[in-house]
Formats: C-alpha cells, sequence, structure tokens
DNA sequence: GAAGTACG
DNA sequence: CGTACTTCA
C-alpha cells in the first residue's frame, strides 16, 4: 500500500539536470540504496559481491555506481539514514516482513520446480537493507567523503526539516510521502537514466487551494504508509470533501468513518521526530584509493563492477573542485 | 512504484 | 469518472 494516490495530487515536473547545478539534495538513504541494491542485484552476478562466507554487499555496488550521477551533474549529495522506528512504522514493517516470508516461501516453490526467471524476480523482492549493508554503506560514504546525517526516526521527515530549513535545496527520494513531511521541493527519479522530477509543495497546495495540513488530512483520508484510508476515498473525493468540511475531524464525522490512530499519523506528518540542528559539511573530497582499498579489498567486491565507477568519481570530484577555484 | 484493467 | 485490484519489477 504505497502513496501513488498521491501523485495525481502532487504538481510534478521533470526538471533538467542542468538546472540542479550547484544544489545540495538531502537523500533519502534507504530509499536510494534499496534502488540500486535491487538493480544491482539484478544484473550483476552474485560472486561479484558475496563474499567467501555468504555475505551479500550489493549495496557497495550501487553506491560506487550510483554516487557519480550527483557529482558530474555538480550536485552535492546528503544521505539521510533512518533511526529508531516510530511505534506507527513498527506495524507497517511487520506488515513488509510477514509479505517478505510469504515471497522467501514463494522463492523455495520456485527453486524446486527450477524455474530460473521465477526465482530471479523473487529474489529482487526479497531483498534488504541488513546491519551490514547500513554499516559498510556509512562506511564507504565516509571514505567517499559524502555527508551523512543520521535521523532520529525517519530519514524523509529530517530530510523534509533540513529542506525546509534552508541547509538544503531538495529532497530526494522516489516516495511521495517527503510532500506529507512537508519538504517544499523533491527530486524523484534521480536514479533513474532520464531527467529528474521535481515535486514542488507550494505548487500543489495552490493548485487545490488548501493548506499543508488539509493535504496531510487529504492524504490520512486516502491512506497512507501508515495508516489504511477509507475505502472508496480516493484523490478526488479527500480533496473535495477537505474543502467542503475544513479538516479530517469535521470530514469523518460527516461520513461517520472513522480511522484508528488517525491522530498520531497526522502528529507524524505534522510533527515528526527530527534533529533541530544538524551540520555537514558540503564541500566533498573524496578518497577515491581508500574507498577502492576498502570496497575491492576488504570486501572482495569484484574489480571490474566497480572501476568505472571509481573511475568516474575520481574525475568528477576534480572537476568541481577546479570549479570552485575558478 | 507504475501501468493496465475491471468494477460501480 | 473515480477507485480498487492485478501484475511486474
Amino acid at each position: 500500500m504505497g502513496n501513488a494516490a498521491l501523485r495525481d495530487l502532487a504538481a510534478i515536473e521533470t526538471v533538467p539536470f542542468a538546472d540542479l547545478e550547484g544544489s545540495v539534495v538531502a537523500v533519502d538513504a534507504h530509499n536510494w540504496l534499496y534502488r540500486y541494491l535491487t538493480t544491482t542485484v539484478r544484473f550483476t552476478p552474485d560472486e561479484a559481491y558475496t563474499t567467501g562466507d555468504g555475505t551479500e554487499v550489493a549495496n557497495l555496488v550501487g553506491i560506487v555506481q550510483g554516487l557519480p550521477k550527483f557529482f558530474e551533474h555538480g550536485i552535492t549529495p546528503v544521505f539521510v539514514f533512518d533511526g529508531g522506528p516510530s511505534e506507527l512504522k513498527t506495524e507497517e514493517v511487520e506488515r513488509r516482513r510477514e509479505q517478505r516470508e510469504h515471497y522467501e516461501e514463494q522463492l523455495e516453490e520456485a527453486r524446486e520446480e527450477g524455474d530460473d526467471v521465477r526465482v530471479a524476480t523473487l529474489e529482487s523482492r526479497t531483498q534488504r537493507l541488513t546491519d551490514v549493508i547500513q554499516e559498510t554503506s556509512r562506511e564507504v560514504l565516509r571514505l567517499l567523503d559524502v555527508p551523512v546525517i543520521e535521523a532520529p526516526a525517519e530519514g524523509e521527515a529530517q530530510a523534509a526539516h533540513v529542506a525546509r530549513h534552508g541547509s538544503v535545496d531538495y529532497v530526494g527520494t522516489e516516495d511521495y510521502d517527503a510532500l506529507l513531511f512537508g519538504a517544499p521541493l523533491t527530486l524523484r527519479q534521480l536514479t533513474s537514466k532520464g531527467d529528474p522530477e521535481l515535486m514542488d509543495l507550494d505548487a500543489t497546495l495552490d493548485d487545490h487551494g488548501i493548506t499543508y495540513e488539509q493535504l496531510v488530512d487529504a492524504a490520512i483520508l486516502i491512506g497512507t504508509d501508515f495508516n489504511d484510508g477509507i475505502s472508496g476515498v480516493g484523490p478526488k473525493t479527500a480533496i473535495s470533501e477537505i474543502k467542503e468540511h475544513g479538516d479530517l475531524w469535521s470530514v469523518l464525522e460527516a461520513r461517520g468513518d472513522t480511522i484508528p490512530d488517525a491522530d498520531l499519523v497526522r502528529t507524524l506528518f505534522l510533527d515528526p521526530n527530527v534533529d533541530e540542528d544538524v551540520a555537514f559539511d558540503d564541500d566533498i573530497t573524496p578518497d577515491v584509493d581508500a574507498a577502492r582499498e576498502y570496497v575491492v579489498e576488504e570486501w572482495g567486491v569484484h574489480d571490474d563492477e566497480v572501476e568505472r565507477g571509481f573511475e568516474r568519481i575520481r574525475k568528477s570530484a576534480v572537476q568541481t573542485g577546479l570549479d570552485r577555484w575558478t
């Protein structure tokens, strides 16, 4: 149950990479890593990123292949990692865990039947961010001098907070939730081939003639990652009823409906647990040799999967440094 | 999450 | 037309 319905409400336009030069993007680390992890696993032979004891660090391949995109476009990434899950998030996490186990059962069946295509599909679904992946990701980012922010809870909420309070220009995530956490400008498809999409909170509110709080209320009616919505209520109905009645409580009262924990979900978006003051150094000087040593020598990742990426980082980092002094 | 299809 | 459901990744 995603938030795809929010796309129908959001003001989105594509923006050329060239327009983003010189900007700082707070990247939702979980979301970004997950995307690169799944594509790496799908298109890279297991041996290239699996240690002798079977530990998989496809994230290291993904990071090395994914970072150049920022540097080559003159964008400074700041990776925002999740902290401990909120109480409500725990339920969602639990639900996803059950679904994952379901996939893993199917995976077993597919293996037994020798259905290779199905095995590959299911394997991509059962990927997750293990402790090793979290730790090694942080370490390679540290060696490459990419700033990291540790969120107390939701990474997206923290990213939205730093975007709202001026120290970064954009939030980078595929999740439409960023809008609900109050991110003023969100970049999507930073990991894809073409130009990114820009999702604009103020434009979204203007389009519908609603406030930020009313947008959150409408989303709760539709359903979010943290609550089931009202059946039969999609984006159109939600906006129209929120505008008619003013807020979530009035809509629920008028309909005679109820949403469990609605007040908690509302607070989670409107007043999330974030660090008010976070500092980071946006002057990135990667130690490519050290990062390569870590990835290839220490973790045994096959050189041919990462050498191009490291070379691109080396070149684009030099270029950025020159630009600064020009 | 995206896209296509079915349902009311 | 708006929402729900399905499939693929």
